[in-house]
DNA sequence: TGCAGTACCCACCTTTTGGTAAGCATGGCT
DNA sequence: AGCCATGCTTACCAAAAGGTGGGTACTGCA
């Protein structure tokens, strides 16, 4: 493995929290599997404007290891992987809610744009 | 400016979030401002182990430029310079607590290290 | 036959982030 | 005179994160 260490010694609560979340998608990979519970990689991908195969990859591959999605594999062809949310991918979405409705005010605050994609 | 711009356009309110957020210190000053309601430049410095002066600068300009931290300064020699939290930052340190729980019980459940540091 | 879709892996490159070390203007202390 | 402290700034580097474009093995469909 190229990269990603970590996982402590942490400063903090939110230290070790923003450890395994921190990463360009990982926050809507579980908002993703929340809401749709199971989801196999090329559903993932479409439902993720603009992630690159490699990312997507990557970082389910950190969560996987950090205990946040399973990964189930099944061996057909063509292949078939599907993700879910563990226990505690699960609680650690419920705790990133507060800040998403902290952030949804700050875009309004600030009148930022967002991002508009299809529907996948 | 070298870096950081972003403030959108944003995928969701987490995303508009962890912008302001994500950096090693931000969520650690915010800690300190909270629990101290003011400090000095040089106080911060002591109370975040390992932090350089310039991270410190560069992560409190951030902050002040997302309205988070405000900053002033006494036309005093030698310098001095207050940081508060402002409205918008004490908001998002309410919103981080779930995630710091969260993560206080990682560090159990995976038996990570915290760091330790003389009190300043 | 040839192209699309599945779930990946790999090598390479650029961008972003963070760290190190120095300097500056001023005054107090010794 | 020399050192410390304050709150910064600048230049230079290293490491991490992320992006691009290719390949794989196999099947289904036109």
């Amino acid at each position: 493995m190229p990269t990603k260490a970590r996982r402590g010694p942490y400063i903090c609560g939110i230290d070790a929290a923003m450890d395994v979340v921190s990463g360009k998608w990982k926050s809507l990979i579980l908002w993703e599997l929340h809401l749709h519970g199971v989801r196999r990689f090329a559903q993932l991908r479409r439902g993720l404007p603009g992630v690159s195969e490699k990312m997507l990859v990557q970082q389910l591959r950190e969560m996987e290891e950090d205990d946040l999605v399973h990964r189930e594999v099944f061996p057909e062809v063509p292949p078939r992987a599907e993700y879910t949310l563990t226990r505690h991918g699960t609680s650690l979405n419920e705790a990133l809610s507060a800040l998403g409705e902290w952030g949804a005010e700050r875009i309004e605050r600030i009148g930022a744009e967002k991002v508009v994609y299809a529907a996948g």
